[in-house]
DNA sequence: TATGAATGAGGTTTCATTCAT
DNA sequence: CATGAATGAAACCTCATTCAT
């Protein structure tokens, strides 16, 4: 208020230490989990006080959404700013969209989303807050399979629903990791069979 | 000591009270995840005290194993006990196993088994027992991956490793369970239309 | 009342199983110390139902009472059977008296003692109950030690109660144990020894 | 961080509270043993939340553990600090020694000390620390028994590990506690008595 | 009388969250 | 603002003791 410039230096200061927060929670719950990941051990890591931690986000579960939602965020805006030519097939602008979300700068992006999907305290703390972000994403897929379906790619038997969540399914790493991780497979040739196998599965029959 | 009826009585309701707890254990599993499960709450739904339960089980991580590993059974089951005609298709024999594992009594079975597959906890108390009724069902599996593959029904330049991976993902529940549960989809239409996305994704090309 | 015979033959029975259970219960405590020493352990090695152990001893206090008491029977007993010829000199019949102490059939007498007398719980257990048996023992120590300076064998100057304390010292295996545990020395060199220091120490000088 | 003093200041409050921690976790531990001293009491006793116990020791052990080495400590370091003498005769050091570790302020440390070493669980965790200053003060008395064999003071028959540890059977206050709590003895009086016994025990016949 | 299943108080330890400095 | 010591609820597990059969 009195010197708006200092004002916002301190902020983007603030922003750059939320920033860092939130990178070092992401490796924690990527090592530990959701719930192995302690508040104390992020800020050991960070190098601040615990109670500095709670003056960014007074909860757990805060700090955890607030990640999940700029992954989100970042996703969203990589497919919003992905070229798409108008001719372009349904199926290649999806494949586009699981290459983004497979393909962030750590690639630990998708282990993550996974991880904080499937932790039951998250899932609850989810469900209270907007999933704004989530939506538009989840939007955007939507209106791509039905593209699929109107241009006559995909089989418009199937509702677009069940269709969504079949394609969010392939996206997660779920079981996948173990693939890669434990027998051998390569990432890429794991995800080319999967999106192959739900490509043509959700294909119109050529009949 | 003396009469065999009573002690099959007492050990009767041994088995039922066990039943019991498994049941409630469940529940609360289903409910609240792996980790917020606590023995404490465990006990007081099931109406007994804490000592009690730990007759029966001597470790939370064994309460646990023994549901995981009675599911299991009952699925090995129900697959080995089902008749199975030798000019039956690859995929009707992974259909009908598809079937028994959705089709349980509660209906909770596929769900319990996804939440335990994915509790980080429970994974390395998995590991330390023996594996062996989950590693028989996944032969069975994966037994009638490869028959498909050599009957020309399935597409053989995917490898058996990741369609076995793809199967269990089409069967766990994950999100599908949202699907029925809060957006209208009947269970029947959506296993419907997942199975018909994984089987025609995995068919081999008709050349 | 009705059939004394019978009665007398259950109470035959009753005694030899509570010898049982002491003896057990000895070897528990030898093995495990006195907290670590449980019922359940107790009741399992001996054969019985926790349950029928308390019908025998109502506290678990109790039973280590009764077999530390018991002990002191069979030493007091060994002590006043002891032939003790009149001209006998005091320092011999005390010296007999750490002989019988610590040459019980099984060996494990000292150890036990000493246990029980350095168990928290049981000290102040034994405070609440009478210490007959112990004190005639006692008693029968002083005896000596003031006849010893009567005759001129032991330093008068030495209240008999410090005596007296030191002669339990002494016979307590304490740390002696280590000694032929794990430093190598026998039991009979070490007793010898310790008993020497503790003679020569409390004789009166010849001067 | 900035202010040196506020750093000392605060690291001052710390070792003061962690010092009344050990006293009282002393006190609690000569009343009622090592098993049945429990972490809730010495946090109740303090005036603190148990957590703030585990603040200054991660475990049951650790904290037991530190005030043993603390007053063993304390121990090494009034025997190194001792002048003596070169003429000083053996007995006259250990006798010096005795007194160290008998005068303490509270004079509850050989209480202490013999509680611990002669609880089961403390030993355990005492076996996997290192028993460097315990193993150091225990060399000191060594030596000096050795000194005073070579000078004629003390008999060459014995075993000099079998005088060692005599000489902690008399030092260790053992039933001794007795005599001067219960029997009307003062503390004086029993140590010179029991000093007494033992250097003449141990000493070498003029022949 | 004998049984052993059931009880529940009590023990150690962890960790999200608060708050005085 | 930043700190980090303090809190205390809650989790797992044990075991002496009781009591219905």
């Amino acid at each position: 208020m009195k010197v708006p410039e200092h004002r916002s230096l301190k902020e983007k200061q603030r922003l750059e230490r939320e920033e860092l927060i939130l990178q070092v929670a992401q490796d924690v719950v990527l090592e530990k989990g959701y719930r192995d990941t302690s508040m104390d051990e992020i800020a050991a890591r960070v190098g601040i006080a615990k109670g500095t931690l709670y003056l960014h986000f007074a909860k757990k579960e805060d700090l955890m959404f607030a990640f999940f939602e700029r992954e989100m965020q970042k996703i969203l805006q990589a497919i919003e700013q992905q070229p798409v030519a108008a001719e372009m097939s349904a199926q290649a602008k999806l494949e586009s969209i699981v290459s983004i979300m497979h393909k962030d700068p750590s690639g630990k992006r998708a282990n993550l989303l996974f991880i904080l999907f499937n932790s039951e305290d998250f899932k609850i703390a989810l469900q209270q807050k907007s999933l704004d972000t989530l939506q538009r994403i989840s939007d955007k897929v939507m209106a791509y399979l039905e593209e699929g379906k109107a241009r006559g790619e995909f089989d418009p038997d199937i509702p677009t629903g069940i269709l969504l969540n079949s394609f969010f399914s392939v996206l997660s790493p779920r079981s996948h990791r173990r693939l890669f991780q434990e027998e051998g497979y390569t990432r890429e040739e794991v995800m080319f069979c999967v999106q192959k196998i739900f490509f043509r599965g959700i294909a119109k029959r050529s009949s």
